[in-house]
RNA sequence: GGAGGCUUAGCUCAGCUGGUUCAGAGCAUCUGCCUUACAAGCAGAGGGUCGGGGGUUCGAAUCCCUCAGCCUCCACCA
C-alpha cells in the first residue's frame, strides 16, 4: 500500500465515484415485483434556479433516506426534475430580453416562447447538475418537467376535467393587480415591508346633497375617489345616524352617492366616515355586494385612470401622479380637513416590487371546499403523516378555512387555459382540449353552426405554477397520458400504467413547511381526486436554513453561503453532514459553517481510523487474539445498540439525531476506545496485530462504513474499496445495510461491564492530570472487590488503556495511595510522591456527604407510604438499588477516610 | 383579529406515557499533551435553581393555570 495522505483529500473520489455509480446504473429503477418500492419526487425546483441553501439541506436528506432504502434492498426511486415557476422564470427572460433591448410587449406570443424555451435550454436545469456534486442519487432518466409535452397535456386535461365536473369556475374577484408586469399576483407573491410603510392618511370633505352638511372621510388613496360608489358609517355610529339614507356629492364630478349602514366601519379609525369604493378595495368590494353597489373601475391595468373618473386631465396618468394632483386641488378647493402620517401595511409586488393595486377582474377558480375534504381527513386521522406532528394543526386550521384557488396568472410562459371564447357576453366561451374541439363545442353552445377556428379566442392567461406542479407524485409517472386517464369518471386507469401502479402512493415528501398549503395540501386533494389515494405517506418538514443572526438565508441579504464553494472547502461528504449536525425536523437551521468543517474533521477522523489499520501487520496469535476478545465482544454490542438506536431515530425521522448516534459511535466508542483497545503497543518496529481481531475489526469498520453512507457517500465508498479488495459491482451503494438485532442479556452484561472499565480508565487519567504525572508513567492498580471476573476480563485493556504495569487484587483498602471508587468497589494506586492528607480527605468527605445526602433522599421516598404505595413496581426496586449501592459507597468512602488518618 | 409553536449550559438543541446517576449531547471555553492513525488531533476539567409566579402530586424540565419574551402561519387594518 503505498502512503496514505494524512487527510482525507475529497477532489478525485467525488467525481470518480458518482460517475462510477451513474455508469453502473445504480440510481436507476424500475418496477421490481419482488422488491418493496420506496418512492421520493424531488420538490421540483424553478427550472431557474441555482443551489441554495434550502435546496441543499432538503436535498441531502432525501438522499440519506433514498440511499439508506436502497441498501435495506428496496426499490428505491427518487425522481428528479424541475418546474417551469411560471411567474420566476417569465420575470428572468423578461429580463434577460429587456439586457438585449427587447420589450415583451413588441414580441408576439410565439416569439416570446420561443426565446423564453431557448433561455429554458441553455441555462434550465443547473441546478440539477449541482445537486450531482451533492452526491444526489436521483434516476437522471426520469427527469420530469412541468412543461414537458406530455406533462402540459396532463395540467390541460385536469384543467378540464374539475371544469366539466363543476369545480372550475370563472368568477369576478379582487385580485392582487401587478401594474408594472400587468398580471394578477397571488396573496402569496405580495410583500409588505416589516413594521409597514409611511403614507398621509387625508381627512377630505363630501358635501350633503340638498343640505349644508359634509362628512368628513379619511383615506390614504384618494386618487380613488371618483370610483367611490357610497359613504358608509357604522350602524350604532350616533354621530351620523341623521345622515344614512341621504345622498353625499363625489368631489369635482358631484356624483350623488348613498350614505350607508355597514358594521364593517369601526367608528375609532379615522373620522368613522368609510369612502366605499368596490373597484379599488376588496373590503369595499364587499361592502358594494352586501349593498348592491354599483362598481366604478376608474384604473387602468397599467395603473393609469380612464375615463370612467370623469376627470379628463387625469385620464392616462399614472395614480400615484394623480394622488399629488388631486390633493393639491382638493386642497386649493378648500375640501381638505386634515393630512396626517401614517404608517400602513402597502402590498408590493415580490418581482416586480410595484405596489399592488386591489382590482376586480374575472378568473378562473377552483372551488376548493368540496374537493379538498378527503385531504383535510386523511391527515387528521394520520393516514398521512406530518414531521414534526405540530403542522398537522396548522393544516387543519388552513383547510378547514380553504378559500377557492384563484388558478389563473396574466402571463405567457405556462400551461394556457384550454378555454376557448366566441363572443362578447361573459359566458360566450368553452372549455376544450383543442381547437376543432371547441368549435364543435361552440358551435354546440352558441347555436350558430357557421363558427369557424378563426372566430374562436383562447383565453390568453396560464394556470398559477402550483397548478400543475399539485399533480407531480402522479404525472412524474406518466399518469395522466390520456390512454390512462379516465375521464368519465375522473380518476386514472392505474393497470395501464405499470410504474404508476408500482411507485404510488410514494414513500415520502421531504418539503419545506413554507410550501405546505401551495404545494403539500394541493398535492394531497389531487391524489385524492384522481388516484383515490394518498400521494405519500410521510411529510417530512424541514426547517428554514437561516443566518447566525437568525435571519432567513436570502439573495437579497446576500447571506447565503455558495453551496458549491462549501462542497469545494470542506466536501460534499463534510458538508452534507455539517447540513444535518443541527436540523432537527421542523426546527430552523441556524447554519454556521463551522458545521461544515465539523463534518470534515469527521471525514478526516475516519480516513485516520482507517489508516490506522492500514499499518498493521497481521499474524496469527491465539493469545493476542484471547486477550482483545473482551474488546471485540465489546464493541459487537456496542454497534448492536447503536444500531437499535439508529433505527428508531430513523422510524421518527430524527436524521440528526440519527447522524449523532454515529458520529459519537465512531469518534467515541470505535476510535477513541476500540480502536485503543485493540491497537497494537507502540513498540520499536512493526505494529503486529492478531488475525482474528483485525479480520474483527475490519468487519466492524465496514459495518460502520455502511451506516455511514447515506450520510457520507462519496467517503465510505472510497473506503469500502481501499479496504479489502471487490468485485467488480460490489459497491458500497448497493450493499446490504446492517439488520438490527435484539440485544441479548450477555451483550447488555458486556456494555454495562464496559463502562465499569471506562469509568476506572477515566478515574486513572484523571488522577494523572491532576497530580501532573504523564501518561508515559507506568502505574500499578490495586483493586479491592467481591467480585473479580469483570475485572480479570477487562485487564489486558485496563493495563492498555491506562498504562499500567501490573494489576493486583487487594483484601483490605490500602492507605498510603490515591484512591478512588466505581460502583461500590475500591481502587488504589500507590503514589511515591507525598500525598496532601489534607486535600484527600477533603475530597473524599465531599463524596461522602453527597453520598450520604443522596442516601437520605432515597431512603425518605423508601419511607413514604403513599409512595411504596402508588409508585411502580421497577420504580421502587430501582429505589432500592440505589440505596443498596450508596450505602455501599458510604460504607468504602469512610474506611477510606478512616485509613487516612 | 384567528391558529399554532417556542423559552433547558456561552451557542445549537435532546429529554417519548411525570419516577433508572434526570439535569444530558454536540460545539465553544479552560488545563495538560507535537503519545508512531489523526493538532482538522489526544487526555482531562468547569459550566444550568430547565423564562417568572402559582397549582396538581408521595414525586414536576415533563401535567394545569397565569405572567413575560420570542417565532411561524392565516386573515387583515379605510
Amino acid at each position: 500500500m503505498t502512503e496514505l495522505s494524512k487527510t482525507y483529500n475529497p477532489r478525485d473520489t467525488e467525481d470518480k465515484w458518482y460517475a462510477y455509480w451513474m455508469q453502473s446504473g445504480f440510481f436507476t429503477s424500475h418496477p421490481n415485483p419482488d422488491k418493496e418500492p420506496y418512492t421520493i419526487v424531488i420538490p421540483p425546483p424553478n427550472v431557474t434556479g441555482v443551489l441554495h441553501m434550502g435546496h441543499m439541506l432538503n436535498n441531502t436528506i432525501q438522499d440519506v433516506l433514498i440511499r439508506r432504502a436502497r441498501m435495506q434492498g428496496k426499490e428505491a426511486l427518487w425522481v428528479p426534475g424541475t418546474d417551469h415557476a411560471s411567474i420566476a422564470t417569465e420575470a428572468k427572460v423578461v429580463r434577460m430580453l429587456r439586457e438585449q433591448g427587447i420589450r415583451k410587449a413588441d414580441l408576439s406570443r410565439e416569439d416570446f416562447l420561443a426565446k423564453a424555451w431557448e433561455w429554458k435550454e441553455k441555462y434550465g436545469g443547473i441546478i440539477l447538475d449541482q445537486l450531482k456534486k451533492l452526491g444526489a442519487s436521483c434516476d437522471w432518466s426520469r427527469t420530469s418537467f412541468t412543461m414537458d409535452p406530455a406533462y402540459y397535456e396532463a395540467v390541460i386535461n385536469v384543467f378540464i376535467d374539475l371544469y366539466r365536473k363543476g369545480h372550475i369556475y370563472r368568477g369576478l374577484r379582487m385580485v392582487n393587480w401587478d401594474c408594472e408586469a400587468q398580471t394578477t399576483v397571488s396573496n402569496e407573491e405580495v410583500l409588505y415591508a416589516e413594521g409597514g410603510e409611511k403614507s398621509i392618511l387625508y381627512s377630505v370633505r363630501y358635501a350633503i346633497a340638498d343640505s349644508d352638511e359634509f362628512v368628513v372621510v379619511a383615506t390614504q388613496r384618494p386618487e380613488t375617489i371618483m370610483g367611490d360608489t357610497a359613504i358608509a358609517v357604522n350602524p350604532t355610529d350616533e354621530r351620523y345616524q341623521h345622515l344614512i339614507g341621504k345622498m353625499a356629492l363625489v368631489p369635482f364630478i358631484n356624483r350623488p352617492i348613498p350614505i350607508i349602514a355597514d358594521d364593517y366601519v369601526d367608528k375609532e379609525f379615522g373620522t368613522g366616515c368609510l369612502k366605499v369604493t368596490p373597484a379599488h378595495d376588496p373590503n369595499d368590494y364587499e361592502i358594494g355586494l352586501r349593498h348592491h353597489l354599483p362598481v366604478i373601475d376608474t384604473i387602468n391595468n397599467d395603473g393609469t385612470l380612464n375615463e370612467r373618473c370623469e376627470m379628463p386631465e387625469y385620464v392616462g396618468k399614472d395614480r400615484f401622479e394623480v394622488r399629488k394632483r388631486i390633493i393639491k386641488q382638493i386642497k386649493e378647493a378648500g375640501l381638505l380637513v386634515d393630512s396626517k402620517d401614517f404608517v400602513t401595511r402597502i402590498g408590493r409586488s415580490e418581482r416586480t416590487n410595484s405596489v399592488i393595486e386591489p382590482k376586480l377582474s374575472l378568473q378562473w377558480f377552483i372551488r376548493m371546499k368540496e374537493i379538498s375534504q378527503p385531504a383535510l381527513q386523511n391527515v387528521m386521522n394520520d393516514n398521512i403523516k406530518f414531521y414534526p406532528n405540530k403542522f398537522k394543526n396548522t393544516y387543519r386550521n388552513w383547510m378547514e378555512n380553504v378559500r377557492d384557488w384563484c388558478i389563473s396568472r396574466q402571463l405567457w410562459w405556462g400551461h394556457r387555459i384550454p378555454a376557448y371564447y366566441y363572443g362578447d357576453s361573459e359566458n360566450d366561451f368553452v372549455v376544450a382540449g383543442s381547437l376543432a374541439e371547441a368549435v364543435a363545442l361552440a358551435q354546440q353552445k352558441s347555436g350558430n353552426g357557421q363558427l369557424t377556428e378563426t372566430d374562436l379566442r383562447q383565453d390568453a392567461d396560464v394556470l398559477d405554477t402550483w397548478a400543475s406542479s399539485w399533480l407531480w407524485p402522479i404525472e412524474v409517472f406518466g399518469g395522466f397520458a390520456p390512454d390512462h386517464f379516465g375521464a368519465e369518471n375522473g380518476k386514472i386507469n392505474v393497470a395501464t400504467n405499470a410504474d404508476l401502479a408500482y411507485y404510488y402512493p410514494t414513500s415520502v415528501l421531504v418539503t419545506a413547511p413554507e410550501i405546505l398549503f401551495f404545494w403539500v395540501a394541493r398535492m394531497i386533494i389531487a391524489g385524492y381526486e384522481y388516484m383515490g389515494d394518498l400521494p405519500f405517506k410521510d411529510v417530512y418538514l424541514t426547517g428554514i436554513v437561516r443566518d447566525k443572526q437568525g435571519r432567513k438565508m436570502s439573495k437579497s441579504l446576500g447571506n447565503s453561503p455558495d453551496p458549491l464553494e462549501l462542497i469545494e472547502k470542506y466536501s460534499a461528504d463534510g458538508v452534507r453532514v455539517g447540513m444535518l449536525f443541527s436540523s432537527p425536523a421542523g426546527n430552523d437551521l441556524p447554519f454556521d459553517e463551522k458545521l461544515c468543517e465539523q463534518g470534515r474533521n469527521f471525514c478526516n477522523k475516519i480516513w485516520n481510523a482507517f489508516r490506522l489499520t492500514q499499518g498493521w501487520t497481521v499474524e496469527d496469535n491465539d493469545e493476542a487474539a484471547a486477550a482483545n476478545d473482551t474488546a471485540v465482544r465489546w464493541f459487537e454490542a456496542k454497534l448492536g445498540v447503536a444500531l437499535l438506536e439508529l433505527e428508531d431515530h430513523y422510524a421518527k425521522y430524527r436524521i440528526s439525531d440519527a447522524l449523532q448516534v454515529l458520529y459519537k459511535l465512531v469518534w467515541d466508542d470505535f476510535c477513541s476506545w476500540y480502536l485503543e483497545m485493540v491497537k497494537p503497543s507502540p513498540t520499536v518496529g512493526e505494529s503486529v496485530i492478531d488475525r482474528a481481531t483485525f479480520e474483527a475489526t475490519i468487519g466492524f469498520f465496514e459495518e460502520l462504513l455502511k451506516v455511514l453512507h447515506p450520510f457520507m457517500p462519496f467517503i465510505t465508498e472510497e473506503l469500502w474499496h481501499a479496504i479489502r479488495p471487490r468485485a467488480e459491482r460490489d459497491c458500497l451503494i448497493v450493499a446490504a445495510y446492517p439488520q438490527e438485532k435484539k440485544i441479548s442479556a450477555a451483550q447488555a452484561k458486556t456494555v454495562a461491564e464496559g463502562e465499569i472499565a471506562k469509568e476506572i480508565v477515566q478515574n486513572i487519567r484523571n488522577l494523572r492530570s491532576a497530580k501532573g504525572i504523564s501518561p508515559k508513567v507506568e502505574w500499578v492498580l490495586y483493586i479491592h472487590a467481591a467480585s473479580k471476573p469483570l475485572y480479570q476480563r477487562f485487564k489486558p485493556i485496563l493495563r492498555k488503556l491506562a498504562n499500567l504495569s501490573a494489576i493486583s487484587f487487594v483484601s483490605k483498602p490500602m492507605d498510603k495511595s490515591l484512591s478512588f471508587l466505581v460502583k461500590g468497589d475500591e481502587f488504589f494506586i500507590p503514589f511515591k510522591q507525598t500525598v496532601n492528607v489534607e486535600e484527600e480527605r477533603a475530597k473524599i468527605q465531599a463524596d461522602l456527604d453527597y453520598q450520604r445526602g443522596f442516601l437520605v433522599g432515597v431512603m425518605k421516598k423508601l419511607g413514604n407510604e403513599r409512595f411504596m404505595a402508588s409508585a411502580k413496581a421497577d420504580v421502587v426496586a430501582n429505589e432500592k438499588r440505589k440505596k443498596d449501592d450508596a450505602e455501599a459507597k458510604v460504607k468504602a468512602l469512610e474506611k477510606s477516610l478512616t485509613a487516612l488518618k
